[in-house]
DNA sequence: AGTACATTTGCAACAATGCTGCATGTTTGA
DNA sequence: TCAAACATGCAGCATTGTTGCAAATGTACT
């Protein structure tokens, strides 16, 4: 409750119910969230629109960020505590499980380096690998 | 033409209008393409409905696959030869180019190894960079 | 604590995207 | 050529995401 506090002040944003709901959320799940799955938990306190909007501002500020899927659905997940706003630090993996369709941060491998054809320019890269997560085997 | 017609019969597809045109689009087009592009160019010939249902049997043949995207669009491209049906090879790197927002296939770099904490089954690996391409360069 | 200002929220309406069932039209293979 | 199998179009619906505006809330200041 302290750290919800913490992370509004620290990124100057106005602390109102939504933005610690949905905080408190994402630092009580360890994994990624979807908009349904904020909704869902929200939905019935907050409006939707409120949802969004509060997913994208903590997106700007980097707080959270998104990740790539296969579905058309956004992933979101907390950022590590050096990212700061339009300056994501996400080099990590990201792991999604077929079995129980949960997607994790693997904060700790981080992704490895990848070689592009002349002409390109490198600005990020993305790794999602998929299979079954340490809970599912 | 005529290999649209080889891609069709080896997947015991029938050959109708709507499949012609799709695959003919992916043929002429080098990246990969989004429901809304292929909408756009077929969109006055065939219905909304056919396209979603042509694309679906296309992923299921192994004649295209789906490329993982921040968005929350869904990117098709078609793959390498040596795909069958429920079986894809498409262990190539996915680009991303921030200025013209076109999505390619890098067929000729291959998905780095990553390794996995213990517990964790590898299926597969999914690699977009993104960043500024060739001919945006 | 009270007030003014800026920010956030909820509501309503709308647009885009994607799916399903069913009747009709096409393709295929004999 | 014909019947069976398959693909298509249509209508309607569900979900997802966006925008403008008025009301409510949070913040900073006295």
């Amino acid at each position: 409750m302290e750290k919800i506090l913490a992370i509004l002040k620290k990124n100057h944003l106005s602390v109102t119910g939504g933005r610690k709901k949905i905080l408190e959320l994402f630092l009580k799940y360890p994994g990624a969230l979807t908009h349904a799955d904020i909704e869902k938990n929200t939905g019935e306190v907050f409006d939707r629109v409120t949802v969004y909007r509060t997913l994208q501002t903590f997106v700007e500020k980097g707080i959270i960020h998104l990740i790539p899927t296969m579905d058309n659905s956004i992933l979101y997940a907390l950022c590590k505590d050096d990212c700061e706003a339009g300056h994501h630090h996400d080099n990590h993996v990201h792991f999604f499980c077929d079995e129980c369709d949960k997607t994790i941060c693997l904060e700790y491998i981080t992704v490895p380096e990848v070689k592009l054809p002349n002409g390109f320019k490198l600005k990020q890269t993305d790794v999602v690998v998929s299979g079954v997560c340490d809970e599912c085997k």
